[in-house]
DNA sequence: TCATACAATTAGACAGTGTTCAATAACAAT
DNA sequence: ATTGTTATTGAACACTGTCTAATTGTATGA
């Protein structure tokens, strides 16, 4: 119940505007009970934001399954996650904003749905690095990041563009270049 | 004065222990006083962050002053982006973790100081596409975008590597491979 | 020198926030 | 019915951003 109350907040105004006493208020429970549940804030949104991750799998693993290699399946997943990004924005902006106090790290269960997230482009990666699995993770990891960076300075207006087509120009500049070189 | 304390107080602990009320008391003032020269939280913050920016350019501008041209000062640059990163974390942080409410977007004084920073990859970007200037800019955008998306995961631990010399292993490759693929 | 006008600064309030914890309520098993 | 266990509460604490009336400071003109 907390999860989903707290989904929709940051869903409809923004992480921002979150706060563990308005999703109490929503459920009709008492910030004690939720600290007793939740042990913290930031566990909260934590656990709020693995959802999110949650829906971008299944989202991925949806496009995925109609098409399994090729580079426009590296094109077809990069446009998956501008997508959501662009119709999730909070959420996904969620994800990045939550800056967890210094010298503290994620827990194993949430890194491991991260780590879910990005081995995705490693299988249709493989045949265009000639089935070097060491390759297809690095270029996987190059791809994925490349891709989120510019998602991210895109829809934050850092760069000097409009739009997601412009997003997915350059996103599918990246894919076309960077993979004429890695397969070379 | 309000500034250069509320830079202290991110370098030193993260944006998450910065506080209004904080930077008062460092520098012997009232909240009142900070409110009426500031307006508000967000844009203090946004001051702060604007030094950031001014600092990374000085390093590249004095990088670039070096050697203006060819694959290598790009490698440079990016490699002097990931030191930045790393050695001033939490303020590199605080400009990305710093979420402007909804529907507002940043002042137009902070924006051009963004598109400066990014139009520095562009000089030494042109003699490598013909000179031609329009896909400068883009291959700059692509870049720059691809480079922060790396630094961004890698050095909070969303990409499985450790250390600078793994996050600047995959910048490598990108330039690399994306350049090889745009000036072919 | 004094009074006036304007700017800077303050104290204090308001409505929130995250967090903790003793006390209570609900419920299971004996 | 009594015990032990778990869930839930309410109130408190120390903060936070934000606003405004009142105060202090500081110049300028007579």
């Amino acid at each position: 119940m907390a999860i989903s109350a707290g989904q929709k907040i940051i869903n409809s105004k923004g992480l921002s505007a979150f706060s563990a006493r308005k999703v109490a208020r929503d459920i009709g429970y008492t910030i004690g009970t939720l600290y007793n549940v939740f042990g913290s804030h930031e566990n909260l949104i934590l656990h709020i934001n693995a959802t999110t991750l949650d829906d971008m799998n299944a989202l991925m693993v949806e496009q995925l399954s109609k098409q399994i290699n090729g580079k426009s399946t590296i094109k077809k997943l990069a446009s998956c996650y501008i997508n959501f990004a662009e119709h999730n924005y909070n959420r996904w902006r969620a994800l990045f904003n939550h800056s967890l106090p210094s010298n503290t790290s994620l827990p194993d269960w949430y890194e491991k749905k991260i780590k879910k997230l990005f081995s995705i482009l490693e299988a249709p990666l493989l045949p265009l690095v000639n089935n070097n699995s060491k390759k297809a993770k690095q270029a996987a990891q190059t791809i994925w990041a490349s891709i989120h960076g510019i998602c991210e300075l895109g829809l934050t207006d850092k760069l000097d563009i409009v739009g997601t087509t412009s997003i997915q120009t350059l996103t599918d500049s990246l894919i076309d270049n960077y993979i004429a070189g890695v397969s070379a």
